[in-house]
DNA sequence: TTGTAAGCGTTATCAC
DNA sequence: GTGATAACGCTTACAA
């Protein structure tokens, strides 16, 4: 085994056995006849001079990288987390590696994550990134970067997208809501820059309660748990009852501590819905109802769509998860 | 703006702007001299024909891919996802892009990983897997990829360490528990397969109850939320009294839901400690007394250790996390 | 079956 | 200041 030295090339290779670098190559690529006596020795030097081929070399001569550009915000929230473990499985599987490119709150820093994208010659991209727009997207795809964006329908020759519908279910829910006795008043709490998804959110929300003439509540509030605790213990304070509708489980965890440390009753007092549920839904208690779409399985999915577009196979260019809700403790049931 | 259309190269540009590659290249690296109108002249036909470098050419030319490895056995740990967030924020700062590679539980896996790792040319690669053993850290760093680990204390030419001291915050919170009157008998969560970290922390609390001539337990119990959770609303059928100390936030709280669903108090009757705390053992319910590093601010180190590695001006090459503890709720403690 | 040589898109060392 | 030209480590026709 070598020590610290440069790393050993395929000539070196060559010629410690006798033989021409393209036979090496052959070798190491399993590819075109190869006596099996000549391929057993280039094995053997292989394995003594402890040579591993450089991918960046490889990478040049074939025009091929098996590396994904994974373009996300941050890695910070559970439920990324979670899509980030998805889409590393796949591409395990499947002989890719995962470049991450995170994406600050600004627009200068979203063009240079761009820029680092197409530079570092990905074979392809998996966008889930509200930074970035449809034309962010089709520059990058423009410079033959096959992409699959996730909760942004965009598609094109070589984007494909994956989407997420929580509309119908949350309509659903808020309807079935307002069909218990007494039912609470609603309060979606909206967070600036909350992004795409939860703007989403927020107009299915709007949207319905217009539809059936219902009033409603929108508060702002931050993206932390200890923010959004200390503000809702300022205002329990002066309200006793509501039902509130929250981005994730953490802030809707703190809504619920803070009604409880309050002295009031979840679910009697105050109802909270999450709409990203993770399993932290499930060990907070009372128990978070929740809307869930497994973020594990939307990250393979996107990586195996994605390897269908770089190999042209891919039939439907779009795919869209469901959301379920799980009714737990938080809220209120029909009987 | 190109579309689709194969990448254009620094040849074209050249042709384009009627100079030569080497100029180009020279614009591009705004290196050697070049008069201010040539210059001029190339960026506007790079920016007009929408020409990126290729990061592969260039880090075949330079040796410097600007990629560093990381290598974790899956991003699903809460604990895990801050630090990645800590490393791809100073590898943004800093120019570098993070390639993932994640590990299974399986010998064969692991050397694969390695290879693979080899062969991308990452310019330096971190390590927080314990899969991974001294040797094949060696291997690796014998590739002349300078590397960091983490939770392991290697440290060799290209090799520095980053560790998590847990010991004596540990024993001091043993000790102060059997200060209590009437303190309870400690039970030790022990995981298989639970890694080295884990085994640390057992060998610490074996350790100190030794010295100190107290009895304890050690019981098996799996690695999820759910598993743990009916496993000890089993348990508290027939035990209604302990101090538990778990791995993570969430093992904990699965035994504090367990109790409390079980009709038992917490602290009062069972009391709770988790080992590596995270913002969740603050949301729970009753929070966890917790023992804390900051797993973002590892992330960073690393990330700052292996620059200074990879410009050979790293002087101090182990650097020690020591852990806080935050005692909470679910533990009583000293007046 | 094996070797020769061109090419992948850059950087870098020379001359000019 | 600028332009040839040789690397970088590999793949892949095309020859032999």
């Amino acid at each position: 085994m070598k020590n610290l030295k440069d790393r050993v090339t395929i000539y070196q290779v060559a010629q410690a056995s006798g033989v021409s670098l393209a036979t090496v190559s052959r070798v190491i690529n399993k590819k075109g006849n190869v006596t099996e006596e000549t391929r057993k020795r280039v094995e053997d030097t292989i394995k003594q001079m402890g040579y591993k081929p450089s991918g960046l070399a490889q990478a040049l001569a074939t025009n091929k990288s098996t590396n994904i550009g994974l373009i996300i915000p941050s890695a910070n929230y559970v439920y990324i987390a979670n899509m980030l473990n998805g889409i590393t499985e796949v591409a395990k599987e499947k002989g890719f590696v995962i470049s991450l490119f995170t994406t600050s709150h600004t627009r200068s820093e979203a063009l240079s994550t761009i820029e680092k994208v197409i530079i570092s010659h990905v074979d392809g991209a998996i966008i889930f990134d509200d930074e970035l727009d449809e034309e962010d997207v089709m520059t990058i795809s423009s410079y033959s970067v096959p992409t699959v964006v996730i909760n942004n329908a965009i598609v094109s020759e070589k984007v494909a997208s994956v989407t997420f519908s929580y509309e119908s279910v949350l309509e659903k829910t808020i309807l079935d809501h307002y069909k218990l006795n007494d039912p609470k008043e609603m309060v979606f709490l909206h967070v600036h820059d909350g992004g795409r998804l939860l703007a989403h959110f927020e107009k299915t929300f709007v949207e319905t309660h217009v539809k059936i003439g219902k009033s409603y509540h929108i508060i702002n509030c931050g993206d932390s748990y200890t923010r959004t605790y200390s503000d809702f213990l300022e205002y329990f304070k002066s309200h006793h009852r509501g039902y509130f509708v929250a981005y994730r489980d953490s802030i809707a965890a703190a809504i619920e501590n803070a009604a409880t440390d309050s002295g009031l009753k979840v679910p009697e007092d105050v109802e909270v819905l999450s709409l990203v549920g993770t399993k932290y839904a499930n060990i907070v208690r009372p128990t978070i109802t929740a809307m869930h779409i497994d973020m594990a399985e939307v990250g393979k999915r996107s990586m195996y769509m994605l390897i269908d577009l770089l190999n042209e196979d891919l039939v439907e260019k779009t795919y869209k998860f469901e959301a379920s809700l799980t009714e737990r403790s938080s809220t209120l049931r029909l009987k």
